[in-house]
RNA sequence: CGCGGGGUGGAGAAGCAGUAUCUCGUGGGGCCCAUAACCCCAAGACGCAGGUGCAAUUCCUGCCCCCGCAACCA
């Protein structure tokens, strides 16, 4: 694969981000730079959801108009992007005049598949929701302790059903692949367990007219899948059938949508229902994370637990958030978040570990006061070693593992240090001194490279301090580089 | 019989059939280039009960506990 389109799921905007939003961010920007590292190409999609009845209800309880409000949220989630410097190549917001005429145009493609029909339903007016009996608590809505009112709506149904076998085919053939194999296994499950048709309208009046207007029926809105959902091609130029959709999605290599837990159902089941209804090229891969988890429970407004992102890059930066993110827990695992790990990180990895250790090299090169010669690498073997794990685990989006690898060179290093004794061997014997420095040079290079997706800022400062900016690593050997001490990389807390 | 994830030293995590690993913390030693950093050694753990195997933390069964999700609420 050379050409991937890389996306995250839309945030709904009717709250500010917290840091599960920005797990999932920095996951699928790690996975872009990565591959732009292997030389590939890359097209890396990121947005919001702007269109959904949870926004407005939230704007109406602050007061706000709609528009207003959803500006207001957006900038905060097109702030975080840049907060943590996501490499990201465009960001579509569903409210845009691109993405409207494309949720059109994709409507009217699956138009075989779309019927109207007669939806009855207990419906709490408060909640503005619809309720199956047995959510109820004698027979009262949950949350308002009242009694729904039996209603029935005529909206528009999309034939889900149809598509059954298909998608069943596809997804256990991995023609469609969902990663990890646990969350493969739970759509195929629901999926073999049957599906119905689904509800893909609501009346104009029940949206509070927002949203986007179902094709010819303005008494209609479009309602969450058509709209949400398409966003990963409007944002290609789907309605204007842009050359830039031909490259990423008709003809693309790779398109690989990073996505929570939660949502799996809708990217692997009805994402897919939709394109195979509008003949379009399917999704690729379908990679599943997990959800951050404060003291073992999930982050909630509810339990008043949110972990504030903007709050945690002021602190400590985007380069430490990042590092932590996906060095602390496995991506499609659960993790459970917690300040005081980022320290611990922050202290052992990153101040003690790599910056350390990057210390060591700069003072030792800084004493030998001429260049050192680039010629022999004794780790040589070690290092091809930690490059293949690395690469085999970023393969399998283990990244926390792949670290790990990249943190076995540091640490192998520091050893390397400690044993050869190069404060020693720069008075005995010179050439063993420049020789020994080479190895280390010459590694810690590579732990730059290897780091670069994670951490791009630190992979530079690195490869700056050691002389080895803007050359291909092909071109280090035989360079000789001075080396000069300079400001800590990560100073202690 | 709804579905799924999980229970590993004091804390947080890896591992998932064959001397149980890492980070922090604790105790001891070494080094002295370095961000009082680095290196080495030590103590300490596989929820419970059965089963299969030469061998189980790892597979199977049952139980207990925790956490999510249960279909128009992404």
């Amino acid at each position: 694969m050379t050409r991937h389109l890389i996306t995250t799921a839309i945030d709904y905007v009717n709250a500010s981000p917290h840091a599960g939003h920005a797990l999932e961010k920095i996951q699928a920007d790690v996975l872009s730079r990565y591959y732009r590292s292997l030389g590939d190409e890359v097209f890396f999609l990121t947005g919001t959801d702007e269109n959904s009845l949870k926004n407005v209800q939230s704007a109406e309880k602050e007061g706000l108009p709609v528009k207003e409000f959803v500006e207001r949220n957006a900038k905060q989630f097109m702030r975080l992007a840049q907060e943590l410097n996501l490499s990201n190549d465009d960001f579509i917001r569903t409210t845009e005049t691109r993405h409207t005429l494309g949720v059109q145009k994709l409507w009217q493609a699956c138009l075989k598949d779309i019927y109207k029909k007669t939806y009855q339903g207990l419906y709490c007016v408060g909640c503005e929701e619809f309720y199956k009996e047995d959510e109820l608590v004698n027979g009262l809505c949950p949350e308002h302790k009242t009694k729904p009112e039996l209603i029935s709506e005529e909206d528009y149904f999309f034939r889900l059903s149809k598509y059954q076998h298909t998608l069943s085919e596809l997804i256990s053939s991995n023609q469609l692949e969902i990663i990890p194999e646990s969350r493969k296994n739970e759509v195929l499950n629901f999926i073999n367990s049957g599906l119905e048709d689904i509800c893909i309208s609501r009346s104009t009046q029940r949206a509070h007219h927002w949203g986007i207007d179902v094709p010819n029926d303005s008494n209609q809105k479009v309602w969450v899948w058509f709209d949400a959902l398409s966003n990963y091609i409007t944002a290609l130029g789907y309605a204007t059938e842009s050359e830039q959709f031909k490259k990423w999605w008709l003809t693309g290599e790779d398109l690989l949508h990073c996505i929570g837990k939660g949502i799996s159902r809708f990217h692997a089941v009805y994402w897919p229902a939709m394109l195979l209804s509008a003949g379009l090229p399917l999704p690729k891969r379908i990679f599943v994370h997990g959800y951050l988890t404060v003291k073992g429970e999930k982050m909630a407004k509810s339990l008043g637990n949110i972990v504030d992102p903007f709050q945690l890059l002021d602190k400590y930066g985007s380069e430490v958030v990042r590092y932590f993110f996906i060095r602390e827990f496995s991506a499609t695992e659960d993790g459970n978040f917690s300040e005081e790990r980022i320290q611990e990180r922050y202290q052992s990895d990153l101040a003690e570990g790599l910056g350390n250790l990057l210390s060591r090299v700069l003072a030792l090169g800084e004493k030998y006061h001429s260049p050192i010669l680039l010629e022999k690498n004794e780790l040589l073997d070690f290092r091809q070693k930690i490059e293949k794990q690395y690469q085999q685990k970023m393969q399998e989006f283990k990244f926390n593992e792949a670290l790990a690898s990249v943190w076995d060179l540091v640490n192998a290093l520091n050893k390397y240090l400690t044993d050869k004794k190069p404060w020693k061997t720069i008075t005995n014997n010179p050439k063993e001194f420049e020789e020994q420095l080479a190895t280390l040079v010459l590694s810690l290079g590579k732990v730059a490279l290897l780091i670069a997706p994670v951490m791009p800022e630190t992979s530079e400062k690195i490869l700056e301090a050691l002389q080895l900016k803007n050359l291909t690593e092909t071109n280090w050997h035989n360079l000789k580089v001075s080396l000069k001490t300079g400001i800590p990389l990560f100073p202690k807390l």
